[in-house]
DNA sequence: GACCCCTGCGTCAATCCGCCACAGGCGGCT
DNA sequence: AGCCGCCTGTGGCGGATTGACGCAGGGGTC
């Protein structure tokens, strides 16, 4: 066993922890903030069998070490993961060998399963129209999570009134903090 | 050169309408409504260049024709459309096989491009966090699409009041009016 | 200390929402 | 023909929500 997984993120709390709890499930950790170091680790380690990118880390494009991760270790599974993520994105990282493709915020279940799974052969029921609450919840706390919690930056970029964004955070004292299952 | 393509749509104005706008194009176009029918023309033709699949056709999922298609013309460009796309379904489609995947509405251009451009090599700067109430307009365009402009229907859907939506919509005269480009 | 930006909270007027109506259109049904 | 069901517009009203204030305090940096 002892499998070995390389996380590329460059928010320090979030590398901290996630790689933790990881290490808690049997993982062999390599950490890394840049690409820099990721390319170091590639370079240096023996073996890898997962890979958790940040898709932005920094200026760098974490997309751009799913080829020579590949390359080196083809049997390496590869979970993409961003703040926020759009369709053509996942697209481009899937076709670019990356196995699946998450959003923050995500859960550790969300994360262990989407590295583990198969997701070509999803049953995917896919057209079930989301209300119009539950889209804006989600967005919200994409975004805030974004700017790591700082609610004026995010309504700034929300386009709401500072103020607004209080109040509605306030209303749902569900699911913000605790990374929890949704959906 | 007379490009051979296959569309696989179950809404009927759309699949004649953008047929005959692909054949303006130089397309020799296989129109299917279901997949059986996508399933003959898979085995009579002889060649075919590309191919557009609706994901929801009836009670069927257009991804499971994608093995078969490439089976048997692995050079062909596979376009998945869908009504309401979500990443992990874009992603699955693209594990399957897919060069591409766009949500509905799409324009000529958009589906023309998203089968011709090799989506791997996206520049794709992605975190440019959308405006709430762009993401919120967005969406209920979508749903309204999805519901063929039916406005009670879409309140529904969206778990907001009929009245709310009407109102909504009556303050954006914006983009929304032009029934040029699409249907 | 002087800034600067953040967070929380209160208030108040303007706006928006949900819900009640109503009238009319369209299509299928017995 | 009626009747029914569902759709669309429109109006109005009470209550909720929003945006723009202000103010106190925390926490950085120069």
């Amino acid at each position: 066993m002892n499998q070995q997984l390389l996380l590329l993120e460059d928010d320090d709390a979030l590398r901290l922890h996630l790689g933790n709890r990881l290490m808690k499930h049997g993982y062999r950790v390599h950490r890394c903030a840049s690409m820099l170091q990721a390319a170091e680790v590639l370079t240096s380690v023996q073996q890898l069998d997962a890979a958790i990118l940040d898709q932005n880390v920094a200026e760098d494009n974490g997309l751009d070490l799913i080829e020579p991760l590949l390359q080196r270790f083809p049997a390496c599974r590869i979970l993409v993961l961003t703040g926020y993520g759009s369709i053509p994105a996942a697209v481009a990282a899937t076709r670019r060998g990356a196995h699946n493709y998450l959003t923050k915020p995500a859960s550790l279940t969300d994360i262990l399963q989407a590295l583990l799974e198969d997701p070509s052969n999803m049953p995917d029921l896919p057209d079930a129209p989301p209300s119009l609450e539950r889209l804006e919840w989600e967005h919200i706390q994409r975004v805030l999570e974004d700017h790591q919690g700082n609610v004026s930056a995010a309504a700034r970029t929300l386009g709401i009134h500072r103020r607004t964004l209080q109040r509605r955070l306030k209303k749902r004292p569900s699911a913000s903090e605790y990374h929890r299952d949704r959906r």
